[in-house]
RNA sequence: GGCCCGGUAGUUCAGUUGGUUAGAACGCUAGCCUGUCACGCUAGAGGUCGUCGGUUCGAGCCCGAUCCGGGUCGCCA
């Protein structure tokens, strides 16, 4: 028997009139058998690139498929046949193949499926990932998978046109002190030492700039042990990470402003995207005006500030507080709705949301119109409200004041289409980030984001930081984060390249050269070698392809993920191992997960 | 780790105030059907109601514990 599909002529989405006639070798899945007489049938038969009806008219074919379960593989050999019936719904709805072979090159051993293969989609979470293999073969799920092929590849295309060299940096290394939870393994040459995966290929591509590349970049594999999201995969994900030599922040962001807008365009649901060069705001800004570092420009509405003309109107919870107001022109909800909003607001953002009205007639109502009545004029001016206007308002600390605010906006979005223009791409940059801020337990000066940043101001801002002369909060970094339609999709910054400055920011958070040294061996060493100056960023692809496809999870775009537990399923990971292995890498189990029976 | 929602047939779900034999749709099996394309018609099989314990004359439903899944907060330089 013949198992290869190497004799295939056309595939099952490939047949036309224009083929009417010819003799066809067709391979691929038993998508169904529809019975519509005691010696009619039409076979479905799908593979990759579409469906191809088959049509049963003699009592062998008959026997042929006779107790084929569906998703079994077959081989058919045939003649196309104009159909008699078309089905324009079909790209090969016109035409048909009549069998004069059918074998079986793979058969399903079951009747019944874990889920109907085109509705995969409708089933329940865990059952798919298990049978990935199955729910893949499903077309919906599968096209974002291609999308992800093919939004990869002209990525790297695009990065490779403008002068990138593609360079790949190790799995297996050293562990890093910062940010996250690392993913580690043992050394089975060295006992008690171990390798680490790496959380971003942060210190070699900063390496290679060392080592005189100009322009790097990889599809990076990211390992990092933190709990998942909907929008986060737990375990692993994939960066668009690159690096440039002796470049500013405005050559990085020049780069991306060519490379993403006709990606985003080409292969996402909506064909729009903002274009060079994208909005920046400064982080404060956008604190300040949307209530997120991350704001959705698609969305026409901002926080206003309303401390003075509020604080002290006489509504408790806005006493001594910040207070942000959120106009909002032609909202017609509900009572019911608002109430829900508030409701849903507060779960979100864990603070409260209070609002009112201007009516039609220019009436304060609604809400805690009442407490607003005696200022009614200075809102109305200072606010510049129109009749038909609804007002959410948040307190409290300014943070949260702020926050609730960016809840709030974000959420009453899909209430007012008026105020959402949905269907395309804004991007942005949020630049300024602050350098330092006092850590929430600590109570003491902590970096920010990440030490690596070239402090705005360099070598002197922070020397009259340490002497007292600036205060280091208001130090800002060339640090920044690409965000579209309110996700953020990167971070980046321009890097600190220089030992001394390296060290004095260091020594801002009570560390000092010795730290540095510890901490970052290999780049403190490099840069004492003379470093150019560098910039760089690392877009997340996971979330590109998420945006692009328009899903809201994260493992719909992923070929075989992990659940929220970070375990893959299918594979059973992670796993048990040989107690051979164990003493391999001299290890003790002291605890472990009960087995639990299939 | 906290909070919220869920777990009933192969699948997706319904199940009223705690009350007879736990239902529907799709799928599956068998039969019928010569142009279907979500084919149709007839019949049938299929359930430890996540698990354990409690309340009750009686629990899918109420209570407690526990397991599993999803969302969210913490976390993610």
């Amino acid at each position: 028997m013949d198992y290869s599909n190497s004799n295939r002529t056309h595939t099952c989405g490939e047949l036309r009139m224009a083929q009417v006639g010819a003799t066809v070798r067709l391979a691929g899945f038993l998508d169904n058998i529809r019975e519509v007489g005691s010696n009619l049938a039409f076979l479905v038969l799908r593979d990759f690139y579409g469906i191809t009806q088959i049509v049963i008219e003699t009592e062998d074919m008959m026997a042929a498929v006779k107790g084929l379960n569906k998703e079994s593989t077959l081989a058919v050999e045939g003649m196309v046949r104009e159909r008699d019936s078309k089905n324009s719904k079909l790209p090969t709805g016109d035409i048909e193949v009549v069998p004069t072979s059918i074998r079986v090159l793979g058969r399903c051993r079951y009747n019944e499926l874990p889920f109907p293969v085109h509705r995969s989609r409708e089933a329940d979470e865990s059952t798919r990932l298990k049978y990935r293999y199955l729910d893949l073969r499903n077309p919906e799920v599968k096209k974002n998978i291609v999308l992800r092929s093919n939004v990869v590849s002209a990525l790297r295309q695009a990065m490779t046109d403008h002068g990138f060299l593609e360079i790949t940096t190790p799995i297996l290394t050293a562990s890093s002190p910062e940010g996250a939870r690392d993913y580690l393994v043992p050394s089975r040459k060295h006992p008690g030492k171990f390798y680490a995966l790496p959380q971003a290929p942060q210190q070699f591509k900063q390496l290679l700039m060392a080592s005189g590349f100009d322009k790097y970049f990889q599809i990076a594999p990211c390992f990092r042990d933190e709990d998942a999201r909907g929008d986060r995969s737990p375990g692993e994900f994939y960066q668009l990470d690159m690096e440039m030599a002796f470049a500013s922040q405005e050559d990085v962001f020049a780069v991306l402003e060519d490379v993403l807008p006709p990606v985003f365009a080409k292969y996402g649901t909506y064909h729009t995207a903002s274009s060079a060069p994208f909005r920046r705001i400064s982080y404060f800004d956008a604190m300040e005006t949307y209530g997120t570092d991350k704001p959705d420009l698609r969305i026409d509405l901002t926080a206003n500030e309303v401390t003075t003309l509020l604080a002290d109107c006489g509504f408790g919870p806005f006493e001594g507080a910040t207070v942000k107001a959120v106009p909002v022109t032609g909202f017609t909800a509900t009572r019911k709705q608002i109430d829900k909003l508030c409701a849903d607001v507060e779960v979100q953002a864990g603070n409260k949301v209070y609002w009112f009205r201007l009516d039609e007639k220019g009436e304060l109502v609604g809400g805690i119109s009442k407490f607003i009545q005696a200022r009614k004029e200075q809102v109305i001016e200072a606010l510049d409200l129109k009749p038909n206007t609804f007002v959410g308002l948040t307190a409290g600390k300014k943070l949260a004041a702020q926050k609730t605010a960016g809840v709030l906006i974000k959420m009453l979005a899909p209430l007012c289409p008026a105020h959402f223009d949905r269907e395309r791409y804004e991007f942005c940059w949020i630049v300024d980030f602050p350098m330092y801020e006092i850590g929430e337990e600590s109570g003491l000066l902590e970096f920010c984001h990440n030490p690596f940043s070239m402090p705005n101001g360099g070598l002197e801002i922070l020397q009259k930081a340490s002497a007292g002369q600036v205060n280091p909060l208001t130090i800002t970094a060339y640090q920044y984060d690409l965000v579209c339609n309110g996700v953020e999709l990167s971070s980046g910054a321009v890097r600190n390249h220089d030992p001394d400055i390296m060290v004095e920011a260091f020594q801002l958070v009570r560390l000092g050269e010795e730290d540095v040294k510890a901490r970052f061996p290999a780049m403190y060493n490099a840069f004492t070698y003379g470093a150019p100056p560098h910039a760089g960023i690392a877009p997340g692809v996971d979330r590109m392809v998420m945006l692009l496809a328009g899903e809201d999870s994260i493992r719909e775009i992923i070929p075989f993920p992990m659940n929220k537990n970070a375990q893959d399923l299918m594979m059973g990971a992670p796993g048990f191992v040989e107690q051979k292995q164990l003493d391999d890498l001299n290890i003790v189990c002291t605890k472990k997960e009960e087995a639990v029976d299939e």
